[in-house]
DNA sequence: GTCTATATTGTGATAGAC
DNA sequence: GTCTATCACAATATAGAC
């Protein structure tokens, strides 16, 4: 007994790919079918529409890495004591699916009034988060830094290389695409010591 | 005389706006043609093809914040004297146009294609930004961090947080727009002390 | 579950009157 | 320069046979 057919999966597997790349308006069924080597009417059979199939997607993409935001911003242990281990799991994240960061923004950005609902279903707590952050466990002594400047750093260091991979391959890495995921990898061992100067 | 007249740039305005949120498929013509207040027609009229309008806002887009990043690259001064100057300019230019971002990295990822051509016609020399980075100008004592990470560094603290704006700012600041863009002119005073901490 | 056929609407683009 | 009328086509979605 599975819990999804073959042709579910193809479904969803080509889906992802084509949104991933192309957006939602820029994808159309038959592109998504054709790519799982399919019927189209079958895209509807098992998702009904275009708008679920997305959801789908979307959601699968969110789960990919809310989990690890969501530790962040609600965690008690010392802010400096997980700051390695977070920076580790969010660029491994990001090297396995680095087109996430894009596709996601895109959407949030295109329409801002899904927001609050998305938090909600994700398990985030806003308020939770910024009293963590007023107390002990972020260090009110990072340079006098506003601690919610402190998580922009954080996660702009770690997400950001993979939001602008096609221009920073080019420029600075001649194309290779080998060496930017490399040069990923060494940051994993660079910014902890950067993160750790920062905080001082 | 007008270079451009009053209809043009009512289209550029309203495709603009329109592309920026949407992307280019979400965006029909009938949607600028509407906003623009104008019939759909004229829109060929002037541009003749929906590609070509839309060439014509992402080379704007583009051209918005790439002359900063070529300056950063070439640049002869030493790194950190227009640190300081180079992060206020970015920050600015995010504050008055914080859909770029997304707008631009989208497209450039959606056609990784373009990138080569798009970099030779922005006047942009990677060879050369290269060299300037193994030189004296970028301090190979950035804590013995490749120069390239440095660079990613820079970008990803001024921008990034505008590509992640909506989430951010509902996180963070109760989705207060007003206290987010607050933060990010705060940002302009916090980033600098940050970068030179990290150089040293 | 998978296919063919079809309904319906939206879209980009052009021709031609004014 | 601006409009109306029209075209060709692509898109989502459903009905119904197998």
């Amino acid at each position: 007994m599975e819990l999804q057919s073959d042709t579910e999966q193809k479904i969803m597997a080509s889906a992802e790919k084509l949104f991933y790349q192309k957006g939602k308006a820029g994808t159309s069924m038959q592109d998504i079918a054709d790519d799982a080597g399919i019927n189209r009417t079958l895209l509807n059979y098992y998702f009904r529409t275009k708008d679920q199939l997305f959801e789908a997607v979307f959601r699968d993409a969110m789960g990919r890495f809310v989990p690890t935001l969501a530790e962040l911003l609600h965690s008690d242990m010392p802010f400096k004591e997980y700051v390695p281990r977070l920076i580790d799991t969010v660029i491994d994240t990001m090297i396995a699916h680095p087109q996430i960061p894009i596709f996601v923004l895109q959407e949030l950005s295109s329409n801002p009034e899904r927001m609050p609902q998305m938090i909600r279903e994700m398990g985030i707590d806003p308020e939770l988060a910024l009293k963590k952050m007023s107390a002990e466990s972020l260090p009110v002594s990072a340079g006098g830094m506003d601690p919610r400047q402190v998580i922009i750093n954080l996660l702009s260091l770690c997400i950001f290389p993979f939001a602008a991979r096609s221009v920073v391959t080019e420029i600075l890495y001649q194309g290779d695409r080998e060496a930017f995921i490399l040069a990923m990898v060494e940051r994993k061992k660079v910014l902890p010591r950067m993160v750790e100067k920062m905080l001082m």
